[in-house]
DNA sequence: AAGGTCGGTCACCAACTGGTTACCAAGGCC
DNA sequence: GGCCTTGGTAACCAGTTGGTGACCGACCTT
């Protein structure tokens, strides 16, 4: 297992427009699985650190949503521990490309996307 | 107002990917809105005829969010007697680049996509 | 005058989403 | 032995989504 650094908690920030953006890519968590595993195969806990309020349960769901789907994958070892990795499958990375898009999409658009919603209610629809 | 053809009633039949890719822009109806105005502004009453199934409600629920963040503009017309049409705003119209990236992604892998469903209980993750 | 179309609104309701809390077994550490 | 970590599951509950059906005024046609 090459080292690589453990993902920062921060990693969404409140500005990253990933989790506010109108794309939703199956559930709520999702994208930022599939985006938490772009560099590599993350263990469970791993994955909780950088959505910080996820719970157990969504999370869950989550990875169970994006395995039946197909676009990751599920790997128990039971090396001398229990670990279970999940990594992104062929179809999950290639998913990346649109998911990218429409994250580049609203960080480029992200300060009309602000203008809109003043004077709103402060919501994107259904986000 | 230049003459375009109606919005045929089979513009999304069962195999379009539309309905079923697992990006959402927006709440359920949304993504569909915005394509049947890719060529112009279309009256409440012409939107109704491709979504089918689609109550007056959820059609003005998706709407109003659409307007309120910006996607789409409102027009009410009383010239002779009422139309309210629907369009695109800039916004909106740079926003079919990365729907359509993700419906073209969608249709690159429908195959895989169908495969992962199988076995499984039928349903794309949140979709 | 009666009925149809247009563009909705309103009340009600069922299903789904997602959060909280508690709980669990297997293994390692002190 | 006792507690922590890992990777979850189960029960419960509140909020949201979205469907149905009734209804509406303004306008047009017959």
């Amino acid at each position: 297992m090459t080292r690589r650094p453990p993902l920062p908690p921060d990693l969404f920030d409140e500005l990253c427009p990933s989790p506010l953006l109108p794309f939703r890519f199956g559930d709520k968590w999702a994208p930022l699985v599939l985006h938490c595993l772009a560099d590599g195969p993350r263990r469970y806990s791993e994955l909780r650190v950088p959505l910080g309020r996820v719970s157990s349960k969504a999370l869950t769901q989550s990875l169970r949503g994006l395995e039946r789907d197909g676009f990751v994958s599920r790997t128990v070892y039971a090396d001398p521990k229990l670990r279970v990795e999940y990594a992104l499958t062929p179809l999950g990375r290639s998913a990346l490309e649109p998911l990218d898009a429409a994250c580049q999409w609203a960080t480029e658009h992200w300060d009309e996307l602000l203008d809109a919603r003043e004077g709103g209610d402060g919501g994107l629809a259904a986000g």
